[in-house]
DNA sequence: GTCTATAGATAGATAGAC
DNA sequence: GTCTATCTATCTATAGAC
């Protein structure tokens, strides 16, 4: 979990617990006596904080969408307004957001599908800012005919591809840091949009 | 389903009506009486021709795995001796069974982790005799000097990263055809291993 | 907030008549 | 192979004492 973002206390163990459990069950193979046992409170103690285990599943959801678009926006706002260096800060701390935080990304966008389209629908808005930001990049790359990339959308997809899937890979002593793997996939972001050569 | 492996019958409408169940609302979100619903058999005859909900799951994602490496070897099989033309024939038939099956992928990928691993090492197999047709054409594209690629590895996550992620954004009526898809991501899968023009 | 007890529904799987 | 009936276990969630 990112820090700073999970409540103290029984809450925050559940939370905790439950992204664990989620991700190597999902969430129809946990129970919520799993989740409890897990987090050390009495297996009645999550409706004293939550009222479904559906709604733990939405905060977990929820927090792990949030913090990608918040660590996108970020890298943004840092990045030269130069789309090459904007597109490999955006790629740069999106696989690491992956990467750092695979679990959560992984239970994020494998278990939306478990959650009501009311409870899915303002998780969606989140996760559609976060596409816009590296779209807008993209475009405007293309204006400024620094990208070559006759099918931006295609690119879009392929290029968020890399990263998510390396939630489901990546792992700490897999034989590349965090750091590689987004130096390399933001290398493989300026190939694929067909980037001009900086010099 | 492909075509040609779902059996006859009760057996074969099992088999099709827990494949679009377990896509839909996942593995553990289904019940067997779900499956027997959507079947249109009785909510036992499941137990007649399988010994367990699990044992659905395995054969389901078994002939994913199957389906998926017999037609990259097809790809390859007639593919000119260029690792280029090897490379783009690979990645296409792989975009392309992704979009064409993608119920099947989703369910053969998301899904394995619900399989013990005893049912699920021989499954792995297939899957990583795939994986070694893709790093095969690779390496030797880079013997060759046709590829500028300093982490065939990384390269491989993620080519074959977009073509899995296709089988959850592509539908019919998306805008592309399966063949764009693939054509488009063939390309790049050409700039990300940086192969040379033919020409 | 934490405990015991338990409601009410549903799960996977089985038995046996036909 | 199909049907009815059902066993046993487990699930989410609630009630109420402390």
């Amino acid at each position: 979990m990112p820090p700073g973002v999970l409540p103290k206390g029984a809450r925050g163990r559940i939370l905790t617990a439950a992204l664990r459990l989620f991700a190597d069950l999902g969430y129809g193979g946990t129970s919520v006596r799993d989740i409890c046992a897990s987090a050390e409170v009495q297996a009645t103690t999550l409706y004293v904080h939550f009222p479904s285990k559906e709604d733990v599943l939405a905060e977990i959801i929820r927090l792990g969408h949030e913090e990608l678009l918040r660590r996108l926006r970020e890298a943004l706002l840092a990045a030269q307004p130069d789309p090459r260096e904007q597109l490999v800060a955006l790629v740069r701390a999106h696989v690491l957001s992956h990467c750092e935080h695979a679990m959560l990304a992984v239970v994020a966008s494998a278990e939306l599908h478990a959650l009501s389209e009311a409870t899915a629908a303002p998780i969606r808005v989140v996760s559609a800012q976060a596409e816009r930001l590296a779209l807008d990049v993209v475009e405007r790359g293309i204006t400024l005919q620094l990208f070559n990339c006759p099918e931006p959308a295609l690119a879009l997809r392929a290029i968020s591809s890399m990263g998510q899937r390396a939630a489901y890979w990546f792992a700490p002593g897999c034989g590349k840091t965090p750091q590689q793997v987004a130096d390399t996939f933001a290398d493989f972001a300026l190939r694929i949009v067909g980037a001009q050569n900086k010099n």
